[in-house]
DNA sequence: ATGGTAGCGGTGCTA
């Protein structure tokens, strides 16, 4: 990851797709967010921002078209945790910056928006698909998907990111025919993008998988190579979240 | 062991 894990920004996660980024959780509204830091550095930018929580971005080395802002199915949600932007100059690729609401406590109206935000993004990954567009969503899931995705399973039976209503709904999506690219390059257990600031988390490698790239069919065909950079969870003022990234033929 | 830590924004919420 060049460049935005040297950035004292909280950037939370960060997905690369050839030279773009995807961050979550940039906390900042667009006109706070540090244009010059990245436009230096040669990137495009295209923000959805909040002041003081959520916020997505797309930054890009390759030009950026057609940016949409927002998860389409509910004009009364004014959390910021969609964006969507054409990367083009190389293989055009349709990509999604997204923040999956975290959904604890469970059950409550958090994890009601949880799974009802879910089902639209199911409704926009269904219509993205139809594009034939090659699509990435990539972002901060709020979902472990597998036992396997845990180190300790059994401490999140009753979470709103392990709960079977969260699993199943993220499988829907994957049903759709959106291929997992981590997971897809390597079957092993015990690969974890977030370890918890609290209770020694890290020095334990007690971590979670919940940052990921979904592949659309023609995404996935260009898929080279897939990656979670866990090492940089050790540095100093690290993010919760390590980078997940995946390569892409041009 | 129902805590623990971090960021934001201004002392409690969200994760």
């Amino acid at each position: 990851m060049p460049t935005a894990s040297g950035e004292h920004i909280p950037i939370s996660q960060v997905a690369e797709i050839q030279y773009s980024l995807g961050p979550q959780e940039i906390k900042s509204e667009d006109t706070n967010f540090p244009r010059e830091a990245f436009g230096d550095l040669g990137y495009n930018i295209a923000i959805n921002g909040q002041k003081g929580f959520n916020g997505v971005a797309i930054l890009s080395k390759l030009p950026l078209e057609d940016v949409t802002r927002g998860l389409p199915g509910d004009p009364g949600d004014d959390q910021a945790r969609w964006i969507e932007a054409t990367v083009t100059g190389g293989a055009t690729v349709r990509l999604c910056a997204l923040y999956l609401p975290n959904g604890n406590p469970a059950p409550g109206p958090k994890y009601d928006y949880k799974l009802a935000w879910m089902a639209r993004m199911k409704a926009r990954a269904a219509a993205l698909l139809a594009t034939e567009v090659p699509v990435v969503l990539a972002g901060d899931y709020n979902v472990i998907p597998q036992a396997e995705d845990a180190a300790r399973p059994e401490a999140w039976v009753a979470d709103a990111l392990y709960l079977p209503e969260s699993r199943a709904a993220f499988r829907r999506i994957e049903y759709l025919g959106y291929t997992d690219a981590f997971r897809a390059r390597d079957p092993r257990p015990g690969q974890y993008s977030f370890w918890d600031y609290q209770a020694g988390a890290w020095a334990r490698n007690n971590g979670i998988r919940i940052d990921h790239l979904l592949l659309s069919p023609q995404a996935a065909d260009r898929l080279v190579n897939a990656g979670i950079d866990r090492a940089v969870r050790g540095d100093d003022k690290p993010s919760d979240h390590v980078p997940v990234w995946v390569e892409l033929d041009a």
